[in-house]
Formats: C-alpha cells, structure tokens, sequence
DNA sequence: TGTACATCAGTGAACGCGCGTTCACTGATGTAC
DNA sequence: TGTACATCAGTGAACGCGCGTTCACTGATGTAC
C-alpha cells in the first residue's frame, strides 16, 4: 500500500506509513461489516486514508512543535515529516493556522478529558492535594507534546492561536468555578469569589504543569511536585480562612503574624 | 549627520534617525569636555555612531517582538527597521540569538529597576497589597515592549534564551526570599518555605503582568486588578496562618470550613 | 459481474520572494609624526 | 597645524536555499448502470 512513497523520502515517511497501518488495520476489522452493507461501507476506505493523512500532519506537527514554536515552523516541513507533497497539505486544512487552531482543539480535549478523570476519581480527602498533583504531573508526562504547545503559544506571536487558548482556558475556569460551589466548605461564597479562586487554581495548575514539562531530570520533577503540593496548602489555607465578604487588612494579617491560629 | 541615510529607505530608518540625534545631542553637551582632553575624547565620535546603531538595532527588534516572537524574527527585517544594511548587522552582533541575550539582560535590568523602587519605597503596610499591584501594573504599562518579549521567550522555541530567562527568574525569587525573611511575621520560617513563598509570589507576579499585558481596555485591566488584589489576600491569610512545621490536612481544613476562624 | 465514467487525494514542476551570509569596497574618523 | 596612513562602520552585489502557493496532471477508488 506505500508503494507509491518515494523512495527519496526514506525514514521520513514514518508518520503516514504509521497512520496508513494503523488505519488499514481498522479497516480489516470492519472486513465483515462492509462486505454486509457494501453500497455504504465500500465508501470508507479512501476516507479512511484521508483521515490517516490528516492524522499524519497533525502528529507530524505536534511532534516537530516539540522543537519549534508555531509561527517558526513551515507548512513544508510538516508535509516533509507526514510525508506527502508540500501541495497535498491543502487537500487537508486551508492553511497552517487552520491545523493550529485544530491542535489547540485536540490538546484541550486532552486536558479536559484528564481533568474529569480526576474530578470522577473520588479522591480521599486526606491527600487530596497531593493527589491532585500528581495526577496533573502523570497528565503532562503522558503527553508532553500537547502541554508544550498549549504553553508555548500561549503567549506566542499568532493572535488566533492566543485567542483560542485564552477562551479554552476560561471555560476550564468556570467549570472548576461550578465545581468548587458543590464543596461543603466554599458552598457560601459569592460567585465572584469562586470564580476568583477557580482562575487562582487553573493559574496555579499551569505554573505546575509548565515547571514540570521543562523539567530535565526526575529528581527536578520531584522539587516541583514537593513545592507544589506545599504552595497549594498554603493556598488553601488561605482559602479555608478566607471570609466571603469581610477580610481582615494585610495590616492585621502582618501585626498578628503567623502564630494567630496556632 | 543623515546625508548618508538612503533615499530609498523613506520612513524606515527612523530608528538610527532618533537613536543619532539622540548621540548628537550628548555629543554637543561634552563639547567643552573634549576640547579640553582632546587626545582622549576625539575617539568618541566614532564609537557614539556605533553605540547609536547599536542602540537602533536593538530598540528596533524590541518594537517588532511586540508582534513577532523571537524565532520568527529575522536579522534582515531589524536591519530594515534600524536603517541599516543587513551587513551592517554583523558590526555589532555575532548572530540573532546574541542580540536576543542582550535583550534579555536590558528586560530584566528593567524589571529589577523596577523591583528595587517598590522595595525602598517604603508601603504603608495597611495597603500594601494594593500597592504592590497597582506598582507592578504601572510598571507593566511603562514599558510593555519588555515585559511582553520576556512573557513570550519564556515558553519560546530558543533554547538559550529560554535558559537565560530562567535564570534571570530563578535570581529574583531568591532575592525575595531574603527580604520576605526579614518580614517580622515571617522570622520564624524554615528557608525552605520561604523559598517556596517566594517562588509562589514570583508566579503570581508573573501571571498578573501576562494578563495585564495581553489585556486590550482600560476596563479589563481593573478587572485583573481587582481579581488580583482579591487572590494575593486569600494567598497572604494562608501565608500568614501558615506554621513553618506542621500543618493541619486538607482533610480537616474541608471538615472545619471557612467559618473556623471567623 | 462488467463496463464506462466521476471523483478526488496526492503529485511535481514552476513561480517569485525573503532569507542569512560572503565578499571586496568606500570613505569618514582617528592616529602618528 | 598639516600630511600620510590606519582603522573600521557601513555598503551593495551576489550566492544558494527553503519558503507558500498555482497549476495541470495522474491514477486509484467509488458510482451508476
């Protein structure tokens, strides 16, 4: 079925050959499905390798985005790396900030799907901190690619990448927002006040997940987890003595000092 | 002195336009200085030439990153915007990526101008949240073309400028580890959490900037204010009911609630 | 099942463009005497 | 002060390269009958 790759392209290829066994596999196993409804299913196959030539790009983009930032990398070095014609690329999306803003859409959906694996999980109170990182240091090792990108363009030069992550950022927030009401402790806070204590939270998160994803060795990662667990204690701290409605001034805060509760 | 200057160029070389007069004008003020030591300062004309076109260059790449993140920058479109030949680049810099460490160590001599002024100047401590905050966002809207480049490289695809960054920060939360040291309700604290405070602070600061600079209206930018403002309170109440040692568990902290010390 | 035609993912040549870097040069500024 | 020579910031032509995009094309897959 690759007979038709270059032989000029040799190893680069990688990702289609890849994506096109991957696909041709799935394809054997709906085998029996098609021959059943053949006026339907013999449709799939070249959609099939369409698919797999756009699943081809985007992990070639991905992968290559591990190095580069978006604005510094071409359409023909993807196309290089999914190995196909620099020209095939537009059979698949209209331009690069089309395939950047569907990388957005995919790396979020990753995120979310971790968050509401950690919101489902049940966690034990007692260690609910600790857990909460450590499930967000195994998020961002399983797939680095996804958390570098979302970092790096973060604050990049590509103002439609910026946008869209911005927005995917404050809908996380006001999820977390709603999330947090249910919790016995903050259930007579102001909406304001939750939403703040969302963003400090989502903030905090992905100071984490930065620290982590550039982090060289694993006993860095442990420093980071360690400061990381005790930052949020000491946010959360704050946040259980936090009064929604009055406050007692950083004046008084600093005259009573930290023995206050002790 | 700009007979040289390109016909061509109209409008372009604004940049070494300025940056000349400028060298112009602080040559004319010496004037009486040189005649008196001539044999020494009569050098000075040439290298004040070259320290304008330095100082062209670099105000010019500073102004394009305001658009542009470093990697999509090129030496070509500086030397443009500087009025410059692109040859001439190479008179004052090895490379791009020397021009970026340049840029960096300016962006954070700024940065730490700016700390220092916030530090000796003397807070009434009853505000001292809000001032720090309104200190910082004044500071972001003083010269953003700064802030902005060292947000941005910060996650960038450039190695070296990434580390250098990381340096300049990993300084700055040190240094605030040792004044927060000689807060009178902090004495008590192991350097450990004092380092992690201090790391806590710097992410906050750093977050609010990044907003701040990305934030498009006057509204929005009190919007972030006041969000801030409300999250470095909640940070400071867990801070300041914080025992370097032990500490109660999430567990009681959710069981007790925010009515414990009300 | 077989045939004739339509679709369309992928091709490769070609284009004009901006890039980084080299090179030998120019001419104003600086230095030695 | 005047002259002869050295320095060196800035020049402009030239190079080879990778880029995004266009175009007419090919040939396997899909469809109608």
């Amino acid at each position: 079925m690759d007979s038709r790759t270059p032989s000029s392209h040799t190893g680069r290829a990688k990702r289609l050959r890849e994506s096109r066994a991957r696909a041709s596999e799935e394809r054997k196993s709906k085998e029996s499905e098609r021959r059943v409804s053949k006026e339907r299913r013999v449709t799939v196959s070249r959609d099939e390798r369409k698919g797999a030539t756009r699943r081809a790009i985007l992990d070639s983009a991905l992968d290559l985005l591990a190095e580069r930032s978006f604005t510094a990398l071409s359409l023909r070095e993807v196309a290089r790396e999914a190995g196909i014609a620099p020209t095939a690329f537009y059979r698949h999306f209209d331009s690069m900030d089309a395939l950047g803003l569907v990388l957005i859409d995919e790396s979020f959906r990753k995120l979310r799907e971790m968050l509401r694996g950690a919101r489902t999980g049940q966690l034990d109170p007692k260690r609910i901190i600790d857990s909460s990182i450590d499930i967000l240091i195994k998020g961002v090792k399983q797939d680095p690619e996804h958390w570098r990108f979302i970092a790096r363009e973060r604050h990049s030069g590509v103002a439609t990448l910026r946008h869209a992550i911005r927005a995917e950022i404050r809908v996380i927030t006001s999820e977390l927002a709603i999330d947090l009401a249910r919790i016995p402790g903050l259930n007579g806070w102001t909406h304001d006040d939750l939403n703040i204590l969302a963003s400090l939270m989502v903030n905090a998160m992905i100071s984490i997940a930065e620290a982590v994803e550039d982090a060289s060795d694993p006993a860095s990662v442990e420093d980071i987890r360690n400061t990381a667990v005790r930052q949020l204690r000491m946010m959360m701290i704050g946040v259980f003595n936090w009064r929604s409605g009055g406050n007692p001034s950083a004046n008084e805060l600093f005259s009573r000092g930290p023995q206050a509760t002790g």
